[in-house]
DNA sequence: CACTTGAAGCAGCATATTTGCTTTAAGGTG
DNA sequence: CACCTTAAAGCAAATATGCTGCTTCAAGTG
């Protein structure tokens, strides 16, 4: 479990917290990612370098903890109608956020400061609820839906695979070709 | 491109690299990943700290090379008969060694230290190799054949999308039923 | 057999990390 | 409401890590 749901959630743990993620999105745009170091943010926050490594570790789990809000989805999907032109959609957006420099480098930090799992699946989880509501508004519809298994396996997962290790060639056009593969092109 | 391509092919360069690699198997065996720190390395390896820190960068940047490394196949898939059969046993061998912790931990070293992508490339193509060798082998069976990115994306992808972000249920069952959906369970 | 040149060694400086101890304040208790 | 208890934050000193300029070495070249 991520350490930041051990705070105590009302007062000074939850302010220095804020303030510490806070200090690292700023700096972040200001300095860039590579130039981050612990003190650095430690001082922007105005808080003490001990604080940071006593509650995340190091800077690779903190920057995890601040790239998952990142990936955290703003808003429900967009209703188009259709299950299939539903699912293009998303998965077009979701291409687009994830394969830009940002969003690849988000993907990384959240993978990589999180030894045991729970923010890559963190995100994983963010996408499943997004099909989620794509399936149900689907089956309200009457339209025979996959399960959302089925949706991870054939459309999130090639796009996330190509996004990490072979990021070339990646379009819109490939990923409708995903959602077609799976749902079919005969209605909309 | 990685910067070991950059050494001289046959003398001090090279063994300083070897010794190098070595020193961090052994050390990763002994003291575990975590405390790896490059003056361990260099100390073992018989190099001083900033000979490391001038090739590699750092620690992220060497392991990820050590990393592709073992994560390179060591033999040709093996010849069951069918293609199904083929692309089972191998994604099952695949998933073995690519979901134990260790397995994990190299795919996420050789994601990580590699700002360019060039190692998460190389991991991509030794699959697609092993997969390239598998098809026409099946070709030359006559069977009918998907081809290489089909296989990624269907097969590889979702394995690795699961082995990175949602590492619960993930068993030879699950492999297979990615394959059979790909090829049909008809033949063997 | 020089010569060139990329890579390694060394040493010292600047930063980052760790740690023990002290202090603060949140949340609970009588 | 005053008083405990206890996580978490602050502070400061000790360590370790990472970086850099300069020197030395040896592989490849003519």
């Amino acid at each position: 479990m991520s350490r930041k749901t051990m705070v105590r959630p009302g007062g000074r743990s939850a302010r220095v917290q804020a303030s510490v993620h806070a200090a690292v999105r700023e700096l972040e745009a200001e300095v860039g990612r590579e130039a981050l170091t612990v003190p650095l943010v430690a001082a922007r926050a105005g808080v003490t370098p001990s604080t940071i490594y006593r509650r995340w570790g190091d800077l690779q789990e903190l920057l995890s903890d601040v790239a998952v809000e990142r990936l955290r989805p703003e808003a429900a999907p967009e209703d188009k109608g259709s299950l299939r032109s539903d699912l293009e959609a998303w998965a077009e957006q979701f291409l687009e956020e994830m394969s830009a420099p940002t969003g690849r480098a988000y993907i990384r930090d959240a993978l990589l400061g999180d030894p045991n799992g729970t923010n890559a699946g963190q995100c994983s989880a963010y996408a499943a609820e997004q099909i989620d509501v794509i399936l149900d508004r689907a089956a309200g519809r009457e339209e025979n839906t996959p399960d959302v298994e089925t949706v991870l396996d054939r459309v999130v997962a090639p796009m996330m695979y190509r996004i990490l290790f072979r990021p070339e060639g990646l379009d819109a056009a490939y990923v409708r070709q995903l959602v077609v593969g799976l749902v079919g092109s005969n209605d909309r």
